[in-house]
DNA sequence: GTTTGGTGAGAACAGTCATTCTCACGGAGC
DNA sequence: GCTCCGTGAGAATGACTGTTCTCACCAAAC
């Protein structure tokens, strides 16, 4: 049914965002070159170009592609935990943990892509922003103080990152039961 | 006193720290070339490879120095909001709030380094991971729950970073306040 | 005054990389 | 079968950059 040559329009996209996808979260973007993303995806050069026209197309282009794909991942984590009968908060760092058990897991790729500062385009800051506030909006609809939530959640998966173990997530889950569990007395202290 | 023929060794150091602190801070290593350290410094590029044998280590020590400036300023700025009669959590995200306030902010340079990844050697890793583990020992000391508070904290920078506005360090303000003052009855709920 | 060692200024080198171009191929339409 | 378009493979281009080298200079030691 599809006219194609050799690789679909379809697949070659697919493929694109998956090598990229695999080598720009590994190793972060600057020290990935187009190249490696060629030899990854099976594609050339050429195709690879015909498709995204830069390097900074293709990691916008990935940048929305992660967006989907971990937020549909969050979101099934999420509900196997509470269809365990997890809480909400914990449920949140449950499905963090289990999104840190990855192998080759290092942090957030839009907190680590917003972190090179002087050669993203608006465009990347954008959907990176955009991001955040997505998975701001999700906790909020989850827990009371769903967006102290989401700081909480970003200071654990920095620190993980950083520290190279999942005790933040600990620290971070003790932190969001006091937040969720102090809602309806914020007035108490002076 | 000092034999120095030209620039004296104690301040070509000084100024080959102060541009990189400019200019990795800023604009994020992998943008800033060598030569605009140069520049910057007011080194010549041989007196500048003299003293540091490479960008590597020229980054390396960077966050060396940024960590002493670092905690020398947020101690500062610390003790301003005590004196002032802040408590404990107040005092921390003031101090933070005032770090913000500085024209050219650009999140943490710890973090933003870390992000790069793959082209960081061990050597950077360890200090940023000092760092880290400081600043967390430093809140540690201040409050109860000071470590999970350092996550809280980061998790601010980091938000308050890709927004572009202060409203995470209110929300993560909201948190550490639940964090200490829930911090006796931990056990409550089940 | 001459030698000497370190210096500044900037050229030179070597490697890397994003991007484009060449060229021969293979299938689709006629 | 011939033409033609899009393709793959990979060479070529052009720019950039970390690092080293050249060379003339200047101050200090003798």
């Amino acid at each position: 049914m599809s006219p194609a040559a050799t690789i679909p329009a379809a697949e070659a996209e697919t493929r694109a965002l998956e090598a990229a996808d695999d080598l720009f979260y590994a190793r972060g973007i600057g020290s990935v070159t187009m190249g490696e993303i060629r030899d990854r995806s099976g594609l050339s050069l050429r195709r690879l170009y015909a498709t995204h026209p830069s390097k900074a197309d293709l990691v916008a282009a990935w940048l929305r592609h992660r967006h989907e794909t971990w937020m549909a991942g969050f979101r099934a984590d999420l509900r196997v935990a509470l269809d365990a009968g997890a809480a909400p908060v914990d449920a949140v760092f449950d499905a963090l943990a289990s999104w840190m058990e990855a192998t080759g897991w290092r942090g957030c790729g839009f907190i680590n892509t917003h972190a090179l500062g002087h050669d993203l385009t608006d465009e990347h800051r954008r959907i990176i922003r955009d991001h955040k506030a997505a998975l701001a909006d999700e906790l909020d609809a989850l827990t009371p103080k769903g967006r102290a939530l989401a700081v909480v959640v970003d200071g654990a998966i920095v620190q993980a990152s950083i520290f190279g173990n999942r005790h933040p997530i600990d620290l971070a889950r003790t932190a969001g039961h006091a937040l969720v569990t102090s809602a309806g007395n914020e007035e108490a202290e002076q």
